[in-house]
DNA sequence: TATGAATGAGCCTTCATTCAT
DNA sequence: CATGAATGAAGGCTCATTCAT
């Protein structure tokens, strides 16, 4: 070994620092956001959970909402190439797709940290513009257009009725949109009350919604005789 | 004129203006509150639109919180008694009643400075819990009993099939929320896009969200031998 | 009767009303002066105990400062003479005076309200020096001075051992001023504590601090032989 | 001079002003406080003498109220351990040690800024209920009893005859709030008058309540017969 | 690069004082 | 004379941002 190793051993775990910084501080950017919200958040609650002080965060982020937007950025990325695979592998029923569509929705997005994301664009979105813009491009469109491809693959089959599927997705995006913003808004607050069963058991709820919005959607066998 | 005619006039106009203060404060504040949200408004501008000064708000609201309160309750809250007479007054069928309750809801809130509120209750509910909280006392609980009773008008005629109601109520509520979230957060932004549509036709993007609806919830007549 | 005699009866209930009204607000100003100080003190709740509005108050005394300098003024006269009278009037020994003295002044001085006087005097004299110089001029060197020639009476006589009374005085004077500081600071916050006892037996603390004085005032009679 | 002893001396400048900080912001609030009442107090005026901005001293004080607190243990409530172990330590008379004590008391209190606070807490006390409970606890309770434990040391050598100390007590602190109240209030308003002497020789004024609560507390030899 | 002490603009709320009626 | 609505200057406290070390 050369004596150097060690300099360059400190030298790399230094720049191996220094690389994680931003992550780390988004993550606990992330956290703080998705708890307090935008204009609740303090830079030093970020950077206390970071493990930083204060002034090393504005030498990653040159601002408290330069550092929002790289949060966003980093976090709302594309899992859509693999949402789009799973729907193209998938073989059973249009009606079974869509409640899996639901529940796996529910499992990777509507229950982890990442909703928070969805529910800060929604809420603080009309203040920073150039965030709602990019969350369009990035999230909403893909988001719709996938599924568009469930609706259309349920009219094709015959197994929905026909319908205009530039509002009937919203069908399945509004509930999720909802229940999003329940939980990061009343739910925290309101632990009682006739909805309190919102938040005990989002499964039952996402289910509800699926039947009801399926029993919408299926095309009905003509009743005869009447 | 007689001469005590001006005085008249001048102690009538005070009273009226002294009358109309609080509603005036009203108006400006839920102007503001919509803009801004709760913790981006500034009391002084509230006044500055109001035409008064800072001081004289406080005349009326002893706090910024009771002020909000005030402008949930007179425009939301105090108008649950309406809603539910012209709930026991409908003779027409359940599927009809949807249908009107949802467009009722969308030119009396959802199209208004009203759906405002709601958006902003979902965005900073979790910082402001007693915000939450009333909220729910106020505008929650009821809404969601009136909707009830709707559901339920239908079950037990035999227009709607049997459902769990605290459940299905989210299916009318879901997408309220939804185009009022949109319409505060990312159609101010994103005047293009697939979903501008929104934006554009609310009304049918409503009718479009009833009629899936009420397939769903329709009971079927039963399919003989199948 | 003249028709004008109602007339005339108005003009003097008004008239009445008018010259009391000094009176009725420096009594209000006085009893809230004495509770929450003068910075304490809201010109409208004084108006309001008076019965009179906030503008009404400002019509007769041009400031809060004013109203205040007036309470004093009002109540702080010269009970003086009545007291330099019962001095001269009694008969029996000197520490017999001093005791009935500092009883009298207990009852009709630090057992009403006027010692809220003194006490708002000291405590807010330093900030207004006006009231601080007028205070001095009109209670405390006629109070000294009667003091002084109850000392004086002792000691001419032979009861009371010779002393400096310019400073012995104090010995009377510093246990009323403490038990008007008591009373009026502490006292209404700590109903418990070792010093509890003061608010619950004042007449008791009077009793014991003139004994100790007596007995420090009084002539020994020489020990023999020691 | 090596190059990095510029490096250090400034770390060092910093440090030593970072720990300084507490200390320089507790004396300007103590001459701010004792100059101008706790309410009259305004924390602007404390940070510019302190020659730091508003900011600052809420950085090292919560609330106004906390620094107060903190002036008040810096500069009374902090000593009774070592007026405690003085206490214990002193070996003459009883006598000597309650004069050694009021003297003692008027140069480490009552001549210091330090009696400003006590001034500021007979004054203030109603107004702000926590500042008198602190006092109570952090003060009175550990001066009543330090004055008790000297009384009973009297009494237990058989030099004081038998009295409540409880009440006794307040023959020492009477006239040592009594000349704190007057230095504080009447007295830098009243440069004449016949109290003047008051200012002008506390430690006479001390010395000779002194001798007259000692001639007032001693036990004489029974005086036979007749 | 990292720190954290320091800043100062900004916000909610209070209240003595004014003045149109 | 009397009213009370209106004002606006403070004051306590927060927090994003800067900068000397």
């Amino acid at each position: 070994m050369h004596p150097t190793d060690t300099l360059i051993d400190k030298q790399h775990r230094r720049e191996r620092r220094k690389d994680a910084r931003p992550g780390e501080l988004m993550a606990a950017a992330l956290s703080v956001f998705v708890e307090k919200g935008f204009a609740g958040t303090r830079v030093e609650e970020v950077a206390q959970r970071a493990g930083v002080s204060k002034g090393t965060l504005f030498l990653y982020f040159p601002s408290k909402l330069d550092l929002f937007k790289a949060v966003v950025r980093e976090n709302i990325a594309g899992r859509f190439a693999e949402w789009n695979s799973m729907f193209d592998a998938f073989s059973g029923s249009t009606s079974d797709l869509v409640r899996y569509t639901m529940h796996q929705w529910w499992e990777r997005i509507g229950a982890t940290q990442a909703s928070g994301i969805t529910k800060l664009v929604m809420s603080e979105g009309a203040v920073f513009p150039e965030i709602a813009e990019f969350y369009r491009q990035e999230v909403i469109e893909p988001g719709n257009a996938l599924i568009k491809r469930v609706l259309r693959r349920g009219m094709d089959s015959g197994e929905f009725r026909q319908i205009n599927p530039d509002y009937a997705i919203y069908s399945l995006i509004a509930p999720m949109i909802f229940i999003i913003m329940w939980k990061h808004s009343m739910a925290p607050c309101c632990p009682s009350g006739s909805a309190s069963m919102l938040s005990a058991n989002p499964q039952d709820f996402i289910a509800s919604q699926a039947d009801i919005l399926l029993h919408g959607l299926t095309a009905r066998p003509t009743v005869p005789a009447a």
